[in-house]
DNA sequence: GGTCTGATGACAGTCACTGACATCGATGAT
DNA sequence: ATCATCGATGTCAGTGACTGTCATCAGACC
């Protein structure tokens, strides 16, 4: 046994999820959250930059998982088709755990600062998909221009997702945002 | 005359770019930009809504720009191409104006909670869009996507005009943008 | 001259976030 | 076993962004 509880880190981020949820994002201090974790507002900040950024701690992850994926495909793909093998990749990590989703999803949309920071970590992923384009020999800007490209089809698919019945698998509202994207954009 | 200097929005914005760029934007305090501008910090915050919204004046009416050539564009353009008269619109309220428009991005580049709000305005400027393709018939969530490519569009090319040689219109670097978005999204 | 209005100042308060230092259980060397 | 060290946490005193409230004062309108 330690001198403290194991995984505080994720002890606050329960803690900030369910409060938010509760109370709203505005209206929960972090000393509550710290509280509810049974830890200080000074341990809080040691585990997490800020108070928004408790919400988005699996965010590194994922985009480590999509850039890998996209660094992998084989070097015959095309850079959209690279980034459709990332997309696929992230859906495995999703499927499952939809009321997850949905319940942490509902806490980003009713607040401001929340939905600012979940674009920022859009934003981080498209940069690092756009990389790892570039690595694979993309030249700019299609590099840049694909991955916010697939970005867009991220952020379409998984509101279609979310919305979707049950037993709609993610990959499935991907491949359908793919689609629409291609058909928008097609030349004539 | 009246008690007051007049424009003490303006006088705000100026110190505040003025500011941004000589000190950074984190060691700037309020209080520096209201003395700076003759006024006091409660004052500052009657006229912008946080520190970072200063340097973001001119936005909304940026995006009624776009949001009114897309509605106005003829019915039977495609959406990509009602977008595109959009970005055509706007082109013509930057060019003369690149110096500044390369200043303040100079100040926004370099910090990370202005990149954020600038997502934020870019996020927003989608959405209206997004509105504006559903108002002319727009199926989602070609809508959507449509108005995020546009995005994505303006992004790159933003970028491609402020690094351009001087004799660069804008207009022209958006039409190269949105040449490549059409090529990498293109179906084999 | 009186009244009303709108922009501003003055001031106190909350809370996110930081720096500095103390504490204490565990771990490993002696 | 004892001791030095280390890492995670607590404590405390800040700073600065942002808000609520009330006072002030020039100009407009009567």
């Amino acid at each position: 046994m330690g001198r403290w509880e194991p995984n505080a880190r994720g002890r606050l981020a329960q803690a900030a999820l369910e409060l938010y949820g509760e109370l709203g994002y505005e209206q929960t201090t972090v000393a509550e959250i710290a509280k509810r974790a049974g830890l200080t507002e000074r341990t809080f900040f040691r585990h997490y930059a800020d108070k928004r950024e408790v919400l988005f701690d699996g965010s590194s992850a994922l985009q480590e998982l999509f850039v890998t994926a996209v660094a992998e495909a084989p070097e015959s793909m095309a850079p959209i088709d690279a980034v459709t093998a990332g997309l696929e990749a992230i859906c495995a990590a999703f499927d499952g755990r939809r009321e997850h989703a949905r319940r942490r999803q509902a806490v980003i949309v009713a607040n401001a600062e929340l939905r600012e920071r979940e674009l920022v970590k859009l934003a981080s992923m498209s940069t690092a998909l756009a990389d790892a384009l570039r690595r694979r020999g993309v030249a700019e800007p299609a590099a840049t221009l694909t991955a916010e490209a697939g970005i867009a089809v991220f952020k379409v698919g998984f509101e279609l997702w979310l919305t979707a019945p049950e037993e709609r698998e993610m990959s499935q509202s991907m491949r359908e945002s793919l689609a629409e994207l291609k058909a928008v954009t097609a030349r004539d």
